[in-house]
DNA sequence: CGAGCAATTGATATAAATCAAGTTCGGTGG
DNA sequence: CCACCGAACTTGATTTATATCAATTGCTCG
């Protein structure tokens, strides 16, 4: 039984080890020899394309790491107006709430690895790994500035300014994660969602698209495929 | 010399022990015998109303505590187009980011206390202080909870319902910190702002609250005393 | 008391929503 | 492999909510 648990352990460790998101995730403060410490309160999971993780509603008792894959964070009115909160990826934090059940649901847009905690030892974590702390600065800190700039161009900027800093957006992720083919975009949401993550309706996205491909700034190759032509342009109408 | 010193950390413990926010802040978690190591790291600040305590762009090198008091925080775009992305008052925590230096500015809306940490101290607080972890788990939560919402009601909901739920959360905000008059509302920012806040224009903003006026939810004794008359009608309405 | 700013209210313009066809894409079965 | 179907997307016509422009009123503070 003993040997049964320690292996367990040594695999898991193993896992995180050899994981693709070692450097960006929760656990990127940590040298090795501490990882099994987190490794060890992680759960993994996997979500196939299409897939729910949690519903608005669901009791908020878990956080989560995104390894890889992409989700949609989405927040349902009652009259089922929709706004899609956030997409998610490598290297992204999720679930991180003072409420005692979500508010929003997430979603899997492609296939998903994550790794599972549970908040109440996220909430004490630090008390047992003193570096975990200034990593988990960081991946809230990310959250809120996400969250900042997408206040301000849902809230200020219009129809065609918020769909080139989308694009810009995308493209910044990819940079961020370390791509030299940050122009090259593959969008594997709908244009709902990118609508509704917008403030939009998907004719607007549809038809700014569209404008931005006649003005000669992104090419179309295929709906969920485009790419950026001049990305100093792009970026100065994101900003306004 | 070394006598100075003690007095003076016994002095701010004094400060702390005596403090309005003692259960709200990132101190709740801490037992008064645990409050020193928090109390020494802290300045307690003051602000005169209009007076801004860090402009966009500053070196984001501290964070803060507001203990009394209302702030406006605000992101300015290149063009001057203006978002107010919260309005912060007690027990609220400002300043959370990733970036070296702020996108947003944050101004005193009345005379505001404030105590001030070294973002390099909250960063690895955990290690010297291990319940400081569940306290700085919520205020960061709370945070991301209020951006949260606030992003669902500038995306998708109308003018009417954004101005609703603007004195909602007025009113939630008091009831919060234990009022009991809560239906009572006093707005020390403008029309503007709340513009601004909300992803209005000023003269929107006037025409719904004269609307919610003229039917009967709110009485406007001022332009920045409000009452609600029926809290009901209104939760109803800013919901959708 | 009056100057100047904040707020309200009204008239008009406009960006984006809504309504309505078409078109392309992706999958399925013959 | 191709034809068909439905879903996703694009494009066009019209409506509408909110912005913009403009005038008036009300407050605040010197």
């Amino acid at each position: 039984m003993m040997t049964h648990a320690i292996n367990a352990i040594q695999f898991k460790h193993g896992v995180c080890l050899q994981c693709a998101s070692r450097d960006s995730l929760l656990c990127a403060g940590l040298g090795d020899e501490l990882l099994p410490h987190l490794c060890s309160r992680s759960v993994q999971k996997h979500l196939k394309k299409g897939e729910t993780l949690f519903y608005e509603g669901d009791a908020a008792n878990s956080v989560f790491n995104i390894k890889e894959g992409v989700m949609r964070i989405v927040r349902l009115g009652e009259d089922g107006r929709r706004q899609v909160l956030a997409f998610l990826g490598h290297g992204d934090y999720l679930g991180h709430t003072n409420k005692t059940n979500f508010t929003y649901s997430a979603e899997a847009l492609t296939d998903v690895e994550l790794c599972q905690f549970q908040r109440s030892s996220i909430e004490s974590l630090s008390q047992k790994i003193p570096e975990f702390d200034k990593q988990f600065y960081k991946l809230t800190a990310c959250l809120i500035d996400d969250m900042t700039d997408l206040l301000f161009m849902i809230g200020r900027k219009n129809a065609l300014e918020r769909v080139a800093s989308f694009l810009m957006g995308m493209s910044d992720k990819l940079k961020k994660n370390g791509s030299n083919r940050c122009d090259e975009l593959w969008l594997p949401m709908s244009r709902i969602d990118i609508a509704d993550y917008l403030g939009l309706t998907l004719e607007t996205v549809s038809r700014s698209i569209s404008r931005l491909k006649k003005d000669g700034l992104i090419n179309v190759t295929h709906a969920h495929y485009i790419t950026i032509n001049d990305h100093e342009a792009l970026g100065a109408l994101s900003r306004g």
